[in-house]
DNA sequence: TTGAGGCCCATAGTGTCCCATGATACTCCA
DNA sequence: TGGAGTATCATGGGACACTATGGGCCTCAA
């Protein structure tokens, strides 16, 4: 599965699913190609993902900056705010990144997303999941079926559509590839 | 879009939760992460919560800088202006931070906050809270139920497309990101 | 004088750094 | 086109630095 992450160094897209061990000292080692969509920096952000799957998602800074960004654009003091800022910047680790690319997992972490010695990372484009092993297969076949029904295929359809009617015209939305740089 | 990659030192976000003990001498140890995002400096202002739930609100030089200029924005003679220069300048402790990070909390706010030997350091993006641990657990978990809720994802999905979308096209949005200094 | 706060040193635990290793994938050359 | 050489990756483990915390002593004020 190299092949996804060779495509250009500039991808700032989390992109398919790895799996790698935790140790004995709890450190994970994030997947190279994940490690190229941080963009350089050594500081991962993980949380419980909002929507009750179990899995934690996160990300570096690039996506901490989107999500102060995107709180802070709610109304100040409304509940979703608050509610919002408690889950996912008082309810995220700060961890950093060691020079082989291995961050160390918390108790806490842990046992909250159900892992043992073994996890999938699972590209989520800006963000990305960690999951049990086993949950994350329950959870990709699910997503399977629900992605095989007419309705969100059809969805996929005019969502497509859609962006290549954007292309065309020339408007900027094809940035939101953003590899330029580097 | 050098922005977001380049954020690195200067993130002066507080993140995450930490816990920690207060000592006999009614010390508590900042969050070596807290500090970094205080920028160096050892000034601590802490004054209790606005919201009424209970927790102290804090932050360093640059918070209670950012609370002067916004004070400062409000009528001169409102009752609003008055009656926040009042809770938040005036009722806020100035406590400086020893060399090995910790201050020391004055009965009054262990009162007000009802801390006793314990204390849970919440982040909350410019600022951060001290919560008595239980309370924060409660605190948490219906903040963690606000949040699921399924008009607050949307509301934070929407908002996130918008900051997406503001950022495809180029705007200064990132700047948020607030990287520069160091 | 007594209590409180500030300053300094001490220490256990843990997180981080660094070096090493085997395995794998890729490159280059025959 | 196949194989050796090379770069990169995931992983292990020891050494060290830093963090959180405890405690002593000095200073200052009441």
């Amino acid at each position: 599965m190299r092949g996804l992450g060779r495509i250009s160094q500039g991808w700032r897209v989390f992109v398919s699913t790895y799996e790698s061990a935790i140790d004995a000292k709890g450190r994970v080692s994030i997947p190279a190609s994940f490690r190229a969509a941080l963009g350089g920096g050594n500081r991962i952000f993980l949380w419980l993902a909002l929507d009750g799957s179990g899995c934690l998602e996160g990300g570096g800074e690039a996506l901490m900056a989107m999500y102060r960004a995107t709180l802070t654009r709610l109304a100040p003091h409304s509940p979703a705010r608050k509610a919002l800022v408690t889950r996912i910047i008082a309810g995220s680790a700060d961890l950093k990144m060691d020079d082989t690319g291995r961050i160390k997992l918390s108790d806490e972490l842990m046992k909250a997303a159900n892992l043992t010695d073994r996890v999938k990372f699972a590209g989520n484009m800006d963000s990305f999941q960690i999951w049990n092993p086993d949950r994350h297969a329950e959870h990709f076949d699910a997503m399977a079926a629900e992605a095989a029904k007419e309705d969100t295929l059809e969805a996929l359809g005019h969502a497509y559509s859609e962006v290549l009617h954007q292309q065309a015209s020339g408007s900027a939305a094809l940035k939101l590839v953003d590899g330029g740089d580097s």
